[in-house]
DNA sequence: AACCTTTTTGCAACCGGTTGCAGTAAATCA
DNA sequence: TGATTTACTGCAACCGGTTGCAAAAAGGTT
């Protein structure tokens, strides 16, 4: 069906390894032999085999793009910037969707047989347990929205997430809450774990607060919702941290529900700052985490992986800030006074 | 790095051939045989190199996965669904993006030189001479979402958006509005103009009705806020069909922040019946797309075309149906009235 | 024009597997 | 037990390219 370099060559008259060499770039050629071969090629129709050259090169460019949330409509917007920063490299993002698959090896292998030159690792649930299998099999790995840990064992690109946690909870405190609450993602979620850390680790120094917790069961509106209900139904918070923004709108539509009012009632405050954080019915204050960077640099990570493969871990994380817009009540009159007094 | 066939065959002392039957499923090996070479396998963590196996049998069990809508969160679940029916199956799919890309060529060289076993072209806007071109290039193709035509070129599974026009036509003529529109996605969309055909031809049965429409510039909320909100401040009908449930749920949004009610000022029915519609305080009346069916189907038929790349085009389409709930009136007493009388 | 460089080119081996064919070993049959 | 099938196994060629090496061609010098 398909076109081979052995019949263009035959086409033009000249030897495999000149057609070879007209299609690779940096090799030496002549000009006439160039276009000899060039109009050999277009007559034909014909488009080298990147599997084929990839068994002599090593080299694929294809990159496993390794999920397990695809309910949270932020993965949408990181899928879009990674095919298109990859594609943007002559690079092919080969998906894997882990929600059916726990164990890693299962990905390793499979991503392996198809010779990946990288692995980009976007979840901010699984532990990095999970992305050194990658390593340990000798695949370049880049965990993007990952845990940062003191001794790294792969390359990690995200945000610190304990200090989101704190953040949040001085955020919270400047707005002069007394009663306030973590609703976050599900419990195993590494970036829960270390919210809730960062949360509870700052309230720490004000024991006139009241602080909580609970869990969401996923990243999603559903849970975030259920659990807001939940929480209302037994007394809730002043205000709430919520695990992300997915889990703050199913949130704020539990409140809605509820007839009790955000944020004269209850507070939120979100963490992604997604595209409908901005809208105006929602109107939520978040924090923002800068998604097109963490990607942009997970890719330039990788791509620097292919050439030193063995590149000693590290961690690029990127500051966060506080989005305000209307979930949260204003700096209070009263918390003024006590400052200034 | 990676172990190869030839080392396994060293160690078990056995040929080549051997090694490739043990892992050849329907090939003739003994069970001495195959004990021996597995063990082998083991010990050195084998596993075969999948691209170039394929140079050989020519499948290589990638199926490229291309679609040009990353900001409309039905397509998370369209990405999710895909992925998983495929790994299922043992494929992968191969992301391609197309949001920078529009001329079909390039995406058809690019999954040709990888050699993908077949192509499913998921999106409703793109046009039947997209997906024309891969299979034009003779590589296996099924349009899911696409445009049914009179004499299809290509496999399209999905719906029949004419017929889904009409069906939302007929149910804002169920419910005694006289002035009614069409808010649909962008104006070269397949899906918004067969859709607006439908509504118009259902709705040119009932002279006494008023009707008109208008595009958004996206599927997306953004678009869909925007164009209602432009809609309202130029005096809006009573319902509206929008284009999808996107859409549908940034009209709400624009509703709300006009002060105006749903349904009683405004009544919005969508198409899709994404998961946010099922929000207690969205509650959106839509159609519903049975997606799971349509991307089952899709794969079903894609994997057909690996055995049979000549099979005659066929256009699967899912009946669609509409589902109550809280963004229509009722049924108006006076009609009842009127048709009873 | 003879000689020395520098480019180009083709040969042939190789990348990691698969597979038709022929030969060998095992199994079945009389 | 010998003859005949049948089941395994290995050889070698091939899939579609790449690349080191040496020969050939082209370009430069004196």
């Amino acid at each position: 069906m398909a076109v081979t370099l052995k019949e263009v060559a035959e086409r033009a008259g000249v030897s495999r390894s000149a057609v070879s060499r007209t299609f690779t770039d940096g090799a030496s050629v002549s000009g006439k032999m160039r276009r000899k071969v060039e109009k050999a090629a277009r007559d034909l129709g014909y488009s080298p085999n990147a599997l084929a050259s990839s068994l002599t090169t090593g080299r694929t460019k294809l990159i496993g793009l390794v999920s397990n949330n695809f309910h949270n409509p932020i993965f949408l917007e990181v899928f879009d910037l990674f095919t298109r920063a990859l594609q943007d490299r002559g690079l092919r993002p080969l998906l894997v969707n882990l929600t059916d698959e726990t164990d890693p090896a299962n990905s390793v292998r499979m991503l392996r047989q198809y010779s990946v030159d990288g692995v980009v690792v976007a979840s901010s649930t699984l532990p990095p347990g999970f992305s050194k299998s990658f390593r340990d099999a000798g695949v370049p790995v880049v965990h993007s929205f990952g845990r940062h840990t003191s001794n790294p064992q792969v390359h990690v690109v995200g945000i610190d997430n304990v200090e989101c946690g704190r953040m949040a909870a001085r955020t919270l405190i400047a707005r002069g809450y007394k009663n306030v609450a973590f609703m976050g993602g599900p419990q195993d979620a590494t970036s829960t774990q270390d919210r809730l850390r960062g949360f509870v680790s700052e309230m720490e120094t004000r024991p006139d607060i009241q602080v909580s917790y609970t869990f969401a069961t996923a990243y999603s509106f559903e849970a975030g919702r259920k659990e807001m209900s939940k929480l209302i139904a037994s007394g809730p918070a002043q205000a709430y941290f919520c695990g992300d923004d997915v889990l703050s709108i199913g949130a704020l539509s539990a409140v809605e529900e509820s007839g009790l009012n955000v944020p004269d009632d209850i507070g939120i405050i979100g963490l992604n700052d997604m595209e409908m954080a901005r809208w105006e019915n929602i109107d939520l204050t978040t924090i923002r985490q800068p998604i097109q960077q963490i990607v942009n640099s997970s890719i330039e990570l990788v791509v620097a992986m292919l050439d030193e493969p063995d590149r000693y871990p590290e961690a690029r994380l990127f500051p966060c800030s506080i989005v305000e817009r209307g979930t949260l009540r204003e700096f209070p009159v009263s918390q003024l006074e006590t400052k200034t007094g």
